[in-house]
DNA sequence: TATGAATGAGTATTCATTCAT
DNA sequence: GATGAATGAATACTCATTCAT
């Protein structure tokens, strides 16, 4: 989808080139259709509404996309991503354990803020068609997965009491996923702000003592 | 609809009267509905297929109720109902401030795990229509308002440590309500054990030191 | 169904006989089902608005009909019945074959605005089915066949000028039953003010010179 | 709607253009439908049966009204045209009042008796939504006002003997509305030859002495 | 690339009618 | 005589999707 490699174009690369042109269309389909999914739920968002609110007919989306569940399935591939990058940045800035789920919490917040629009998709996790909903399904898992080796790495460390791992896991992720269906961006609490609190109550939460 | 005082019928009261008959089978109907809303989605649900799964047909489930919406908003206000119930458990029960809180958790999940079908309606609250979403919203805020004053209480009695509020309900709150995405009554994790693992990490994030 | 030769029954025929009270409930019924199909049209009337007003449920009225058609085909019939009557009364009043016309007009909208509620229901003539319709059309065509003999027998005689007696009788019949559409018991305009105004117009369209 | 000052097309504008081909489609489809809802009433018309007589399918209908009641407001719209067609011709034509109230009589006719499939609808005022019924009223309203002037001009240049206007207007306007109900193209009988007959009776009825 | 036009499949809702009680 | 309950059939309307242009 990248386009790292492709030759110079003419006008020193100052027009983006078609293929630039098409991802940069596709992408800003996708995050309408994420914010109007959001808001009115997937199957009552009508690609007529999607396709007005981007100021072109409905047919020109199939241009971009192949279907509307193949839209909702890219939202929630992006949406993920965010906490993969969250988990890279974590592993790599902290030290114990604790440390880690703390810091990958209050990354993943802060970039879910930023974009709640395309996240809050995570909610419409039953209107995907069963192949694409069993990819989602893994992909969360193993994102849980990676997580809650985190926690029994703190608990090694003594960073982190004793505590199930998984449920440990659930119990956050839910916290940060419910966001989705509060949050907005014009409240009067920042995402840095929530981040700040949620991480610190997961920090009592999970240390010693 | 319940019928307590009514005159004494024949077969000593064994076979339920026609009111009791009616309440009996609109609840059927609230409860298949529910579930039904929860696995598919309100929008991919059709009442054909709850008529369905309830041996009638289509026709025969607007006798019970008069719209597909009056369904959900049913099913929102009974899921509504358990939170309700959790917090008047608690505070008859507890004595401190964190008492309380750590109560209302355990409590409501124990109730909605067995309760899962009909509350994983929650996350359908987009589908709601206007008018049926303020209801919802408004009585969803009443909740969490008598909520967070139990954290303010805790503050006061020295229970709980220094902390806003308003975020911290949101945050466990959102710990719990997601639950309704992962929570399957066949799992390896019972009903009780996830009150234990929440109530007792919510009792270590909020308790001072 | 008028019970002129029945048995004397108890009680002096102080009460009404079983016969008669169904007849009764019957004539109301078809009554105020003539007034809510001339309001909103036959297939805008549901049967469950034409009992609610009665004041019992819809299948109740299937003890006193067979069928919502035979209710609209009833309807017609009564209506009909008046012209029938106006015709009988002029036909023994009047004299000359203009005189006669005149009176029927006078006749015939007297009766129908006294029963307009019942009449109105003559523009759902679409919605008999062909069965009836060919009945009710029949009766139609005979009736103006005798209004249109009526109109060749004052020629005859001298009273009417030379003209085209179906096309006559459309002209008039048209006019009067168009009063369906408009008129209105509680309107500034009593029937008889109606009827004087309307028989004056076609008498002065009917007489020579 | 109209296209006359577009640019000349090709072939000489042999081929009608988009907005033009949309139009005539349109047009098609009210006219068939008004013939629909005359023929069998609006209620008792599938917008389906309509589809299949223009030889589309329903959901192609959709492309070009927004609803079932628009076709109907439409149709009424169509039909009542006729009448101010009728109307203007006859005061640009007619000298006393007399003359003016024949003319549109005789004129307005005429035109229903040609397009007689679409004119019937108006027996269908019922079937009007409650806001469409009041604009439709209005019109109807207007119409017949500007009628009742013609007769008090008429009895104001002495072509018409003294009558109460609105009556009069009711009585013939029924006379012609009604025909509605009776005229068939195919008849013995030609639009011109009951515009004859009845604006003969009319003038009579009128005329004074 | 994008649009006008059309379609097939689906769905909520209404309602006349029936029937056991 | 009347009712609660249920049903079958019908219908307006929506929408993802396709395709010729």
């Amino acid at each position: 989808m990248a386009q790292r490699g492709r030759k110079p174009s003419a006008w020193k690369n100052v027009a983006p080139s078609r293929d630039e042109l098409f991802a940069l269309k596709r992408t800003a389909l996708l995050r309408e259709a994420a914010r109007a999914f959001s808001a009115r739920g997937y199957h009552d968002t009508s690609l007529d509404d999607v396709a007005k609110t981007l100021g072109v007919t409905k047919p020109a989306l199939y241009y971009y996309v192949t279907n509307k569940q193949e839209i909702l399935f890219e939202c929630h591939m992006l949406a993920q991503d965010l906490g993969n990058v969250a988990y890279d940045y974590a592993v790599e800035h902290g030290k114990t354990g604790r440390e880690k789920i703390v810091l990958v919490c209050r990354r993943y917040i802060e970039l879910i803020t930023s974009e709640i629009g395309s996240c809050a998709v995570l909610s419409e996790f039953a209107a995907l068609e069963p192949k694409n909903r069993a990819v989602i399904a893994k992909r969360r898992d193993d994102f849980q997965k990676k997580f809650s080796e985190l926690i029994i790495e703190g608990v090694k460390d003594g960073s982190i009491r004793e505590a199930d791992p998984r449920m440990t896991v659930f119990f956050f992720m839910g916290a940060i996923n419910w966001m989705t269906q509060w949050f907005r961006p014009d409240g009067d609490m920042s995402g840095e702000g929530i981040a700040s609190v949620f991480s610190d109550l997961l920090e009592h939460a999970l240390k010693p003592q």
